[in-house]
RNA sequence: GUGCCUGUAGCUCAGUUGGAUAGAGCAAUUGCCUUCUAAGCAAUGGGCCGGGGGUUCGAAUCCCUCCAGGCACGCCA
């Protein structure tokens, strides 16, 4: 049953006009008093010679109901329709007893492959707050689009190559001490790294001896190598920690480095195409066409750069993955970067490059200033995550002591929510970083749609026997209980403009949504309770099932967890 | 200076791609726990949608212009 394809289909019959110009202008109306779908009359009063509010009282008396309508309604120029209550209820609450967990998925991705470059830290650098925006958006798109059927491959672009490994091996050299070092390895390294400097602007030659061991590196010495591979192995351990915590999992680490051998080729294909140009000692691609600055391909001492590096990566990407989209979820600051390689790889020809898109996203601040390694002015996102648990748990703690599973059960909680307040606004924003904001678990929050989901597995656990799987739904239609199977109907909506939008925030305003009409509907509507009659509780607990089914994979599309009870 | 982005309630933000009376959360005020979990529900107040022009049946949404803020602009990534 399709409801809004009966209501489509009949007023292109009625009107003569085509289906999908109907399903363009229907739309839903701004009150669900007003009915559940509407058609504006506006377009058609110029074609008719007539006012819309006639066109739609005209249309209202010829429209046949169906066994999907109970009224159609003319109001002010639009056409409104109402569904059969319990016919529509009942339509959905089986579907989605049916599919579970992959209510709202859908098939458009069989076959395409979808790449979602994100997180990417660098080596031997804190893994810091700012992070956390990159590693929480690229995990759920990753998870959204597997929901829509593409394969999907997670990637971390980790900041593994680059002349601050030169730096870092030097300063390594100089006061670098093994055993500190492990003990708390990504704050040694940062300290002597920072130290290096501070050395080198009294003593400038440092950075010629930095870039000595870093064109060691490049040239394969054995023993920089083996430097080079500790500091990653170390950062990784660092992490994969933090990763563990937030559920994250790549397909693939290979970061800068792993590149640094396949970018010759580029340069020669490149040049072979006639798009570059020297320009002060410098190899470039003239982007003055577009209104952008110059490409740097090779630098003026013949060594390569990022850009060159992001551009043999997409080649290599393309041969390996023949991917439809290649995603990259990197902050703002570098859209001019992401613009220029894409505008190189068109020229080259590459018609793939068209797939490559860059999601970007706002700034993590703090209060007055940006975050920053050099000033020590960073919030470590490790910190951020154990404090929020341990917030979580004092709350658990003060109102039910004897709560099992209880570090379990913050752990999820805490974590859901920090990740909530990085999804819950489109991208762009920028975010203000305050402990207060961040740890709020009141109103729209993980902990509240987390909080109603245990709210409704509990009294799933009191209905434990009762079979309510051929429940009549005809009593269960009151507004709250209707407008509720509503939300859950609407949650493939919420997917798919999620992915389209490359904006996560559209699940998570879904989920909150949802678990608002469910708050609204379990305090108005006794479910359990002793004098609700047993078919009234079975046409009840339905929908609490189906609420639970839907928030649960809701939440996953975001990489939060649920609780059974909390 | 040039390019991109942002400007909506005291604060943080939505606004279904041009539609009906511009909505949430927080904060404020006020109700609801001997009744399925109060991390909850209900109610009230709060708006020149940055300013000004235009486009049309109709604009927070599209165009122009000005104002304010952010980010980026050749050899770092």
């Amino acid at each position: 049953m399709d409801f809004k394809k009966y209501v489509i289909d009949n007023i292109a019959e009625l009107t003569g006009l085509e289906c999908s110009v109907v399903e363009k202008s229907t739309e839903t109306p701004p009150d669900e008093k007003m009915g559940d779908l509407a058609f504006p009359c506006f377009p058609l009063a110029k074609i008719m010679r007539k006012a819309p509010n006639m066109i739609a009282a005209e249309l209202a008396e010829k429209f046949p109901l169906g066994d999907m309508l109970s009224k159609v309604e003319a109001a002010s120029g639009y056409l409104n329709f109402f569904f059969d209550r319990a016919a529509f209820s009942s339509d959905i609450i089986s579907k989605i007893s049916e599919t579970g967990k992959d209510w709202g998925s859908s098939d458009e991705g069989s076959g395409k492959m979808i790449l979602v470059e994100y997180s990417s830290p660098n080596i031997a650098k804190p893994f810091h707050i700012g992070h956390l925006f990159s590693t929480a958006v690229g995990n759920s798109l990753a998870r959204i689009y597997k929901h829509l059927g593409y394969d999907v491959q997670s990637l971390n672009h980790l900041g593994d190559w680059g002349t601050q490994f030169g730096k870092l091996i030097s300063a390594y050299k100089r006061w670098g001490n093994k055993e500190v070092i492990e003990k708390n390895p990504i704050n040694e390294l940062l300290k002597i790294y920072v130290k290096f400097h501070e050395e080198a602007e009294k003593d400038p030659s440092l950075n010629d001896e930095a870039r000595g061991y870093f064109k060691k590196l490049e040239d394969g010495d054995p023993e920089t190598t083996e430097l080079w591979k500790y500091f990653r192995d170390i950062s990784l351990v660092e992490f994969n920690r933090v990763y563990d915590m937030l559920g994250v999992k790549f397909d693939s680490y290979n970061g800068e480095a792993f590149y640094s051998d396949k970018m010759d080729e580029v340069v020669d294909i490149l040049h072979e195409k006639g798009l570059l140009v020297e320009s002060d000692g410098a190899q470039v691609v003239d982007l003055s066409d577009e209104n952008m600055p110059p490409c740097i391909i090779l630098k003026s001492d013949g060594a390569t750069i990022y850009a060159t590096r992001d551009i043999a990566a997409a080649l290599y990407r393309h041969r390996t993955y023949n991917f439809y989209k290649n995603i990259y979820v990197v902050g703002t600051p570098q859209s001019l970067h992401f613009r220029q390689i894409f505008s190189v790889m068109r020229r080259a020809g590459w018609e793939w490059s068209k797939g490559c898109e860059h999601v970007n996203f706002g700034l993590v601040k703090l209060p007055g200033k940006h975050l920053s390694t050099r000033h020590g002015d960073v919030v470590f996102l490790e910190d951020v995550l154990n404090e929020s648990i341990e917030k979580t748990r004092a709350i658990i703690e003060s109102s039910s002591p004897n709560m099992e599973d209880i570090d379990e059960k913050a752990k999820k909680i805490g974590i859901g929510a920090i990740l909530y307040t990085f999804l819950k606004n489109s991208r762009e924003k920028d975010i203000i970083f305050s402990w207060e904001s961040m740890l709020d678990f009141e109103g729209e929050s993980a902990p509240y749609c987390q909080y109603s989901y245990a709210r409704g597995r509990s009294i799933l656990r009191r209905a434990d026997g009762i079979d309510y799987s051929n429940a009549d739904m005809s009593l269960a239609a009151s507004d709250e209980e209707y407008s509720l199977v509503k939300q859950l109907n609407a949650f493939g909506n919420a997917v798919s403009t999620a992915a389209e939008k490359n904006e996560p925030f559209c699940i998570n305003r879904y989920v909150t949504n949802l678990a608002k009409a469910f708050n609204k509907f379990y305090n108005t509507h006794p479910i359990m309770k002793d004098d609700v009659d047993i078919e009234t509780k079975k046409a009840r607990l339905a929908i609490v099932n189906a609420t639970c089914t839907v928030i649960k994979s809701a939440l996953y599309l975001l990489g939060i967890e649920t609780v059974e009870s909390m």
